[in-house]
DNA sequence: ATAGAAACGATAATCATTATTATTTTTAAA
DNA sequence: TTTAAAAATAATAATGATTATCGTTTCTAT
């Protein structure tokens, strides 16, 4: 893995953090500043390879595009369906109880995302 | 709500449990057994409209189309990658914390959704 | 009965993602 | 170092699930 210029830079602003849960379209535009003549296929492939090598996670947002986040240890989405923020929570406040699953189905487990749904504080206070 | 004989057949088709965690597409199917004339627009519209009003739940399954489920209790649901069995695991190996995300940080929860992606008991024994 | 609203069927449009393909780049061996 | 095979790329076409449109039909409530 990571012998493209291209696969190398993704990965590099990925962990970077400046793009907050960017779509793949977010990050293709990203690219397209210090290289300008990536294709957005390069971007989408890049990225699926980046996390099926865990290297970063593939968030399906309900409802919306899908998302990518550098952050790869175990936690919880918030998406809000108003303005379109995605705020992250700690493991400490899910608990999947993974094994637990896995012993008493025989269910191999790759990932586990959960997503909340709703209305983020922010825009709770502007409809008031 | 539920005064068109087309929304009735659906959620009445969907509380039977005979399909299991249909595809918009696996409801269209059966559907059209006993009303030849239905549309996929209307299956999708009233799929979503009942989602909406709390009769049936809306999955979003990692990397497939969305599908229906008319259990509306809290529960996390597997989806085998290789065959695509959908399962669902009870609340109690699933505990969300919601009413503490909710308290610290102001966001209003819709909804909840936990999806496990990997392989299912019986596809494991086969690739074995 | 009838006007207005809602839902319908049929199908076009959308849009995110994946597939294709010819070209370029990388790899690794001669 | 050449050089041939493998992998990755850019550009773009294709796919496929979902939504939008729109003229028609059905329902609701006078």
């Amino acid at each position: 893995m990571n012998y493209s210029a291209q696969r190398e830079a993704i990965l590099t602003l990925m962990q970077s953090g400046r793009l907050d849960h960017p779509t793949a379209d977010a990050v293709f535009a990203q690219m397209r500043r210090r290289h300008p003549r990536i294709s957005l296929a390069t971007v989408y492939r890049n990225l699926n390879l980046l996390a099926e090598n865990g290297d970063i996670l593939k968030i399906e947002a309900h409802g919306g595009p899908e998302r990518f986040d550098h952050q790869t240890h175990a936690h919880a989405h918030a998406v809000c369906k108003i303005c379109g923020m995605t705020a992250d929570f700690s493991a400490q406040y899910v608990n999947f109880r993974l094994t637990a699953i896995a012993r008493a189905t025989g269910f191999k487990i790759d990932s586990a995302q959960t997503v909340l749904r709703g209305i983020c504080g922010a825009c709770a206070e502007k409809s008031s």
